[in-house]
DNA sequence: TTTTGAGTTGTTCGA
DNA sequence: GTCGAACAACTCAAA
């Protein structure tokens, strides 16, 4: 066999930060030993970035980079416009080939075009892959040949279409190219300082592939039978925790979705692979509207009466709203970078119709706080909340939060954990301080309006500002 | 082209 | 305490 002309071959990392079932890095490897050549393994920074998941991507790139060292590869950090970097780079080293994981937000997906048309004058090849998504958006279609627009159907489709067995193993050598040399990592100053409120982060969380690996199988060995009912009780480990590990692609979506197949046909595992399709469908939606972040799909609510309301924002934000579950969650969220999906929804439900907060401003405080954050499956979430998504929730749909808390909480473990102050009130009242009397406020220590506020608003005039802002929109005032 | 069935996660009210 | 109905119509997807 002839040596090739260009014997080595740059893989470029982005949200698929891990060796095993990597179809790119596999394709990279494949490619350089067939022909003797060297795996350089590029990763530019992201500068769109949230806080929380600096602080994840930080340790999820230290540690592929040990990783890739322990196969002998390397890992090279560049940071600015990847239309100048790769093709430079891929150049530089002689490689007659790039390959990637293939994306759909609209940053990566013009800086794919834009790197596609630098490489073609230097004779290099682009390739790129199925990777952080289960299907190509492309392929999952309605009988029509248009894209889904409502989950169910969607689902269902994905289902037919069924997930690919396939399965790349980890490269046991990763040759890498010696001499080219990028950014070392701390300079990119990921991790916060002054202060370091990054604590609760690392009491929660392993980042990385061998941290994603353990919480899959704990998940699988366990919870997965029951997730149908207990992913529903914050108070309890009932749910995978794995959304931040898939969103930096610590684990292939594939992986996840046949390792939880395998596990039986319960009730749990099914509503697992669906919550892997509510995830794919996300990215859909965000590949047939690529400003899913700012604009409403339902065109109607560009005329919603939102409020401007930057105190109720900022108490919310803080978790001060007085609404226990609320403040639990938003408390959840700022300490551990993650908030468990069904309060989730009461925050959210509480920001954009208790207090008609545009539900941008909840989108932007997520992205900056949620380890996970993902471009899709933020947004299209909080469209869905607000009722502006494509398969949204009817309006009438106003989730009482204390209704909720009492339902899903109803130990209070989860809020006592969250709220310490009112962590003495009996349940009856935990969810709903301002109903007990000053006696039992006093007994358990709690003074509303100084150790824990008064409700930001109460909750039935919430609800009707929310469902008279929604009359106002329909008749287009 | 027209018709038909269906649509993640809820709340309130009144019998 | 429990249960069913109302809350509203509209759009999507498939036949």
């Amino acid at each position: 066999m002839s040596k090739a002309a260009s014997p080595h071959t740059l893989v470029w990392l982005r949200d698929d930060l891990r060796l095993a079932d990597n179809p790119a890095l596999y394709a990279a490897v494949q490619t350089a030993l067939a022909q003797g050549g060297k795996i350089l393994a590029v990763y530019i920074l992201d500068e769109n970035l949230g806080n929380a998941a600096r602080w994840w991507l930080h340790h999820s790139l230290s540690r592929l980079a040990d990783d890739l060292a322990a196969r002998r590869g390397a890992l090279v950090l560049k940071r600015g416009d990847p239309a100048v970097i790769i093709p430079a780079l891929a150049h530089a080293a002689g490689a007659g080939a790039v390959h990637a994981a293939r994306s759909f937000t609209p940053g990566l997906r013009a800086a794919d075009r834009a790197v596609d048309a630098a490489l073609k004058p230097l004779n290099i090849a682009f390739h790129r892959h199925l990777s952080v998504s289960l299907f190509a958006p492309e392929r999952i279609v309605t009988k029509a040949g248009g894209p889904y627009g409502v989950y169910t159907p969607f689902s269902k489709a994905c289902f037919e279409a069924g997930v690919s067995t396939e399965h790349l193993p980890a490269p046991e050598h990763i040759p890498g190219l010696t001499g080219m040399t990028g950014e070392a990592l701390d300079d990119w100053h990921l991790l916060p300082t002054n202060p370091d409120w990054a604590g609760g982060l690392r009491a929660s969380w392993t980042p990385g592939e061998a941290g994603a690996e353990a919480a899959l199988a704990r998940f699988l060995a366990g919870p997965v039978q029951d997730y149908d009912e207990a992913r529903n009780l914050p108070g309890k480990p009932g749910t995978s925790r794995l959304s931040p590990h898939v969103r930096f692609g610590e684990i292939s979506p594939r992986a996840v979705f046949q390792r939880a197949s395998a596990c039986g046909q319960s009730k749990g595992v099914q509503v697992f692979l669906k919550e892997l399709l509510w995830r794919e469908f996300s990215i859909n939606l965000l590949w047939q509207h690529p400003d899913l972040r700012r604009v409403p799909i339902r065109p109607e609510f560009n005329k919603f009466p939102w409020a401007e309301a930057p105190d109720a924002l900022r108490a919310w934000q803080r978790g001060q709203t007085g609404v226990p579950i609320v403040d639990a969650g938003m408390r959840e969220l700022w300490r551990t970078g993650w908030m468990h999906n069904r309060v989730r929804m009461i925050c959210a439900s509480f920001l954009v119709k208790h207090l008609l907060i545009p539900w941008q401003a909840g989108e932007a405080w997520f992205w900056d706080t949620l380890c996970e954050a993902d471009e899709a499956a933020n947004a299209a979430s909080w469209q869905w909340v607000a009722g502006c998504g494509a398969d949204a929730a009817p309006y009438f749909r106003i989730f009482n939060p204390v209704l909720q808390g009492q339902k899903f909480d109803g130990d209070g473990t989860y809020v006592r954990e969250f709220v310490p102050e009112i962590a003495k009130l009996p349940d009856k009242y935990l969810h709903c301080p301002w109903e007990a009397d000053e006696k039992i406020l006093t007994n358990a220590g709690v003074r509303l309006g100084r150790t824990y506020p008064h409700p930001i608003i109460p909750l039935s005039e919430g609800r009707n500002n929310a469902l008279k802002a929604y009359e106002r929109m329909k008749l287009g005032r």
